[in-house]
DNA sequence: GTCTATATCCGGATAGAC
DNA sequence: GTCTATCCGGATATAGAC
């Protein structure tokens, strides 16, 4: 028997899947256990390479940077959090919380590999930073997928728009509360989401009042203003 | 001319300050300025006491720990506060406006250092963070200056202290965005300091209305069974 | 070559002399 | 109050076994 190099499961190609893109998953696979294991920082181009059993050429003809792997597991994360977005059902506030929760249950199991991170997160000129020009893309289609539920509840556009950022910054912090949870399954950040659900989502219905409407405006000016969000 | 071992400016004596709390105050000064210059992790309790011309011992002699000297960092920070806010004038929103926009100049001088433990600062768990069994002291001291200006508002008991608690949430909101904020003087953080109150204070005196009412009951139960704050 | 045991270093913290 | 000497745990480096 010849000696294994390691344990770790094969990179097996799925159904129709191009070889290039098996590559590709394999890569953002073992880079995403990597910064796991031993932070984003402390993980070397070179590390991940190994770990994908390809030449430092081949990651990177694949990847352009480290950064550009992180990209790419927001936009996954993205794109799963849409998936399970498209399976739910019930009433707007059902569909805000369970985006909620999906998001923290979705972004678990990388808690550790955020913590080494979180003052990039919260940098607006760090490119990895959630508020970056690097990152708008995927945060579009995040706030974007706050939308629907608001509109269902009667909102107007303008008020849509801006209840849906406000409702990712809530999001944002929340993620900022899993990191440091270490509570099994993360229940103290769960806990702390439907408390704050509790506290936003009434309010909600009165962004459509002549009271809110003001409101409204007010802080769409600040937004525009602000230029990031 | 014999030769100098430091450029610093030595730690005199002020008015009829005791010799031991001269000793005190420049340990502080000195770590604050390493801090700010290398990192807090980066600057060991050697670099400390030879910066302030004393044995290692003799600076654990004043403090039981470095983080005793972020501590102290803390409580002086606040203590500063307090004499600033009491010299304040005008009605509750200039009270509160003043407050937030002096907590961003009072800690602009150690935006780097601040970098450095992000992450610490929003961990819970972390003795260094702002919401810490250990920091609570100093964090009570500042939600408490937040009050006043919320009684003067009108607001009953239970909502002024919701209220300051939201506030000094929001206040830490705006500490982290300084963290990152290279503009002159800090002017985009003052900046959206300013939208952000003029959006949340007019809310303020809805908190005394029947419809606040409810949501002041939720939130507090939610504080409470928060734990933290 | 690879793995692992040992040596070394560093930094937080303490003990005890003066 | 201040000093020197020391302890201890963790990280890193190195050497020698396999």
């Amino acid at each position: 028997m010849p000696t294994r190099r390691s344990t770790k499961p094969k990179p097996r190609r799925r159904d129709g899947e191009r070889k290039s893109d098996a590559t590709r998953r394999n890569l953002t696979t073992r880079a995403l256990e990597l910064f796991q294991k031993k932070g984003v920082e402390a993980t070397t181009m070179r590390d991940i390479a190994k770990a994908a059993k390809l030449s430092l050429g081949a990651a990177y003809y694949y990847f352009p940077s480290k950064e550009a792997l992180m990209f790419a597991y927001y936009a996954d994360n993205q794109t799963e959090m849409e998936r399970i977005v498209a399976a739910t059902t019930g009433d707007w506030r059902e569909q805000l919380a369970a985006q909620f929760h999906a998001k923290v249950e979705t972004v678990r199991p990388q808690r550790r590999m955020l913590a080494t991170i979180v003052q990039r997160l919260v940098d607006p000129g760090d490119p990895l930073s959630t508020f970056s020009a690097e990152t708008r893309a995927v945060r579009e289609r995040a706030i974007g997928m706050l939308e629907p539920p608001l509109r269902a509840a009667g909102l107007p556009d303008d008020a849509v728009a801006l209840g849906a950022r406000a409702l990712w910054l809530l999001q944002l912090a929340s993620l900022l509360l899993l990191i440091n949870d270490a509570s099994p399954d993360a229940a103290r950040t769960h806990g702390l989401i439907d408390d704050a659900l509790a506290i936003a989502l009434p309010l909600v219905p009165l962004l459509a009042t002549p009271l809110g409407h003001g409101l409204v405006e007010r802080a769409g000016a600040a937004l525009a203003r602000a230029g990031v969000l």
